[in-house]
DNA sequence: GCTTGACCTTCCAACGATGGGAAGGACTAT
DNA sequence: ATAGTCCTTCCCATCGTTGGAAGGTCAAGC
């Protein structure tokens, strides 16, 4: 199976293949005598596995740490919730920083006429405005690392 | 005033106002002789804006937009409430996304014993699993952009 | 005056995950 | 043989932000 086939199979981008190959997420394939790669069956479900955790929100360093896991026979299925819950504590904490964006920003919406005048308290709260509820004054700086497996759509 | 006092003063670090400005979010401020960016009430009001719309998880694009309407002051508020109402939409989604992982993922982490056996139906889903819940079958490929004003913290 | 330290300047690189594209070789079907 | 589709490697862009290097400037203390 050469690259583009096993895209198909697994979900997984060429370019993420080679991608997860270049940074040692997954192994290196063999390879034709004319330099492409060859898949089997095995390699697929790797990528299969890779690409289902990508979904979930994973990322790389913790998709390394999964197929671990998963190779390990012997492992503890304690190792793997340890690191499902920490991944399920992030995006519990993203989505309610983002549904705090989302309800301060409605309050706002909700008290502004949104006719022709150009009286706003969503303009004045932006220039005039107090610390913004959420995080007591301590500014976040904000910066989505990691699990950004958002933002589904026009990709 | 310098640009580590108006840094503190607004919120916003020195290396984002350089890049404010780079990009032409703001404009460039007046220099000292020497080249030092001398900044006014007027300049640090409007990083305080942009402080506030990033904490709101606006993007730099609809930061301009933003800054835009709220130097004209013959604006309708009818367009600033749409940016508004467009990004409480977007956020909404985002939050929706990380929730279904989220919840995806506790499904399979309550069904884990968690204890030093390795049978795990969470390492089990990835590897044999079919479709994730969400997004029925379409494979949303993520990546948050723009709006990716989460994950507090340590950043 | 001179030194020290804290600031400022510009420029370049990195992160994370992904896509785009160029230049060139390999394969397949007609 | 030739067209078309695939593959290869390489570099670049994204988005917002931080880090660092190399060098200039300023204010305080001696």
């Amino acid at each position: 199976m050469n690259i583009g086939e096993a895209s198909k199979a697994s979900g997984v981008s060429s370019k993420m293949i080679r991608y997860y190959e270049s940074i040692g997420l997954i192994s290196e394939p063999l390879r034709t005598e004319s330099g492409y790669r060859i898949y089997s069956d095995k390699d697929v479900h790797a990528l299969r596995f890779v690409s289902r955790a990508r979904d979930l929100g994973f990322s790389v360093d913790q998709m390394g740490d999964l197929l671990a896991l998963w190779r390990d026979r012997s492992r503890a299925s304690a190792d793997v919730k340890a690191i499902a819950l920490r991944h399920i504590e992030a995006l519990e904490q993203k989505a309610q920083a983002l549904q705090a964006m989302s309800h301060t920003l409605k309050h706002l919406a909700d008290n502004c006429s949104g006719d022709g005048r150009p009286d706003c308290p969503i303009i004045e709260e932006f220039a005039e405005g107090a610390a913004m509820s959420q995080n007591n004054g301590r500014r976040p700086r904000f910066g989505v690392t990691g699990t950004d497996a958002v933002a589904a759509g026009q990709a």
